[in-house]
DNA sequence: ACCTGAACACCGTTCAAGT
DNA sequence: ACCTGAACACCGTTCAAGT
């Protein structure tokens, strides 16, 4: 009878365990170089053992995913629509700066698995506060998603910051004819900050969704909302 | 003085032949299946002979990357900066649709390559015709092509669509107290089409940035802009 | 000088053998 | 019943040998 927790504390690895460290050595050595090999190297266990807990590569990153958006809290809705969208926005963008290897999976794997449902859901609301049609919120929501994890996913492939001197010197080289309006802007790209792009980004967002619900406002009351949503 | 032409004409791979092969196999098997080595046995090559052309895989599949984005024929500027928005947006979401697999590589590795300056230059030029000063057109120009390329990505990764039973489902066993909003919306998450939302979502855009530019207009006026810029 | 293919150091997964 | 490790069918890339 006391062979089974003897056995047990040997060998402590469950499922949680491997997650844990799978998503430690990808967010560490990114994509390309994370494998189940060097994952099941690094916790000293046979490399079967994590698929016979995870059925498959795609299974475990696929977890991964899912584990690296628990790490950032959601925010709570308020009873300001503008606040909750912004907020939503940021958590994703926190998601991304802390972990810019692992956010791509997010992305490719599990952008509307169970951890987002929560955040869809202050979205949700927060378009139908804001005055839309169920309609248009539906769409409108998913939209903002693709545009929150877009500039997520641009800012964590360093796509979205400061133009270098390599950079600038390419933009030079570009036909001057052709290429005007570039030019001229990149005293504008050295100077870039991706946080007050961040803001501009959503307060373009925010504004645009008003000006729709006046275009299109909603004809039917909102249903009470969740708890939450007050 | 013969030999050389005929070594030519016995083996014509060049770097242009195995680029365009790679895209298509790419583009018919996607990224797991792909390898350097079938590319290789359908073209009837040594493997090595593709890394001898592209110094490493990266390389080949950035130059996929680049090589997609020109079977797409990028607008030309007009007087109209909404429209010139839509009509880039428009341009990387037919790619989306028309090479699916392919279009994650070109957010991955060539969102800022060659192919992509003709479209930057007409989403910069728009924004300062829309009255925006050089700092917020810059930052806003980035954010507009994260936006459309999240979009596209969301589209290509299947994420952007009507929901069929199986999400439904998912939907309706969440909690009711938590997801009151969500569930509300099921009903317009079944009938969602994806070019009404694309055809909301751009116009909130281009409404939030008129929006913008009349809070933080541009003091200076814009120096003429390239001869396409009219 | 250019191209080749054997060899190297990996990889995810199958499967039969162990406890 | 659960876990293991040898074996299989791959992979990208190095490098010495060919033309």
């Amino acid at each position: 009878m006391s062979a089974e927790p003897k056995s047990r504390a040997r060998r402590g690895v469950d499922r949680l365990d491997i997650l844990d460290a799978a998503f430690n050595l990808f967010d560490e050595v990114g994509e390309i170089s994370f494998s189940i090999r060097k994952l099941a190297a690094t916790i000293g266990v046979d490399p079967m053992t994590i698929l016979h807990h995870f059925g498959s590569k795609d299974e475990l990153l696929r977890a991964v995913a899912d584990y690296a958006l628990r790490s950032v809290e959601m925010p709570s809705a308020t009873k300001n629509w503008r606040a909750d969208l912004k907020a939503v926005a940021n958590a994703y963008r926190l998601l991304a700066h802390r972990h810019p290897r692992v956010f791509p999976l997010h992305f490719r794997y599990n952008a509307t698995g169970p951890a987002d449902h929560i955040s869809s859901e202050i979205v949700y609301c927060a378009l139908r506060r804001a005055g839309l049609p169920d309609a248009s919120a539906a769409g409108l929501g998913l939209a903002f998603y693709a545009f929150v994890l877009g500039f997520a996913l641009a800012e964590a492939e360093g796509l979205l910051k400061a133009i270098g001197p390599a950079e600038e010197a390419e933009l030079n080289n570009l036909d001057p004819k052709m290429y005007h309006a570039t030019q001229d802007l990149i005293p504008a790209l050295k100077n870039l900050d991706p946080n007050a792009v961040f803001n501009d980004s959503i307060e373009v967002f925010i504004s645009g969704v008003a000006d729709l619900a006046k275009l299109k406002p909603r004809l039917v009351p909102i249903p009470e909302c969740a708890a939450k949503c007050a």
